[in-house]
DNA sequence: ATATACCTGAGTCATTTACTTGGTTATATA
DNA sequence: TATATAACCAAGTAAATGACTCAGGTATAT
């Protein structure tokens, strides 16, 4: 079982794209700019997510990417799924084969786990996210670090209007 | 976060102890043979288990390995622990320094999944693994699959008596 | 026509995992 | 006292993975 940047990035970026939906399409530049991912990393971490159907993409200038369903209906947990394989820590994937084709000793052990953790990313929509408190704070300081000019630091990127809300 | 091979040898290898705490110290050559994990790397987990006193070793022939508190007294969790660094999901460590110093987006999301896989692997002891019907079940298929006389397969290997019941 | 921004595949560098190899040291037993 | 046992220790290694970069393509709004 692992849970590492690409999990999370994805899911950051997913939460950035509900923050956001109001803006119209939104494109990886501006998601690259807001939680500082790797522009072609987020790429290939949305080719997943397209391939999933959690996202869908516009083309071409002013184009971006959508959630594909409503932020109440996409969860956690089939985020880390779309980039991860899956959240299981067992070793047989679940099939119970993990000691010479039967089960090992702590085959229950990592079941349970796995349910534990699969149950409880599965009950966290973006759209709870998107309605804390303490993650719109966030939110709102990631926003203006990107609309205020950055006063130290090497050459100043130019910011695309569209990017302003 | 990671779970992988590395932890989840240190959780059977401790339950293996806890199951089989009547028969004196036991051999990490013992726990290797019935749970199939190489011998060399059963080494070097029990270093960091002895040094998180998980365990204690007794040396020269007869000599092994024993649970150094009651099994009701030792939990997945730090076991896990000693193995692996940490069950946490932040990037950060939990300090909040995930986005330039400051908290990224998803901070208290990945703090929230710590804290309950913290929570649920703390809440398992060996004993409660040990008193469990289904372990039980796989501890005696994996102590008769020991004893038994391999039928097929290559070269048989000699078996020590002391290791015999 | 041009710029934007999605899309794709290949390559790279560092880290980690799951080992192996080759020893040394302590101790019970013959 | 010799020997076998089994804990200890350090180093190396092959494969996999993570987190990228690089170098192109393709669709589309202006």
């Amino acid at each position: 079982m692992r849970l590492t940047t690409k999990g999370r990035y994805a899911v950051t970026a997913m939460l950035d794209l509900a923050l956001n939906a109001d803006n119209g399409p939104i494109s990886l530049a501006g998601i690259s700019k807001r939680q500082e991912i790797s522009l072609s990393y987020l790429e290939q971490l949305f080719s997943k997510l397209r391939q999933n159907e959690l996202v869908s993409s516009v083309r071409g200038p002013g184009g971006g990417y959508r959630l594909s369903r409503a932020a109440d209906e996409i969860f956690v947990a089939e985020i880390v799924d779309a980039v991860n394989e899956s959240i299981d820590a067992t070793s047989c994937g679940g099939e119970g084969s993990c000691h010479k084709g039967d089960i090992c000793l702590t085959h229950h052990l990592w079941c349970d786990l796995s349910k534990q953790i699969h149950e409880f990313l599965s009950g966290i929509s973006l759209a709870s996210l998107v309605a804390r408190k303490d993650i719109q704070a966030v939110s709102e300081r990631l926003n203006s670090e990107q609309t205020e000019a950055p006063l130290a630091g090497q050459q100043q990127e130019r910011i695309s209007a569209s990017s302003l809300a």
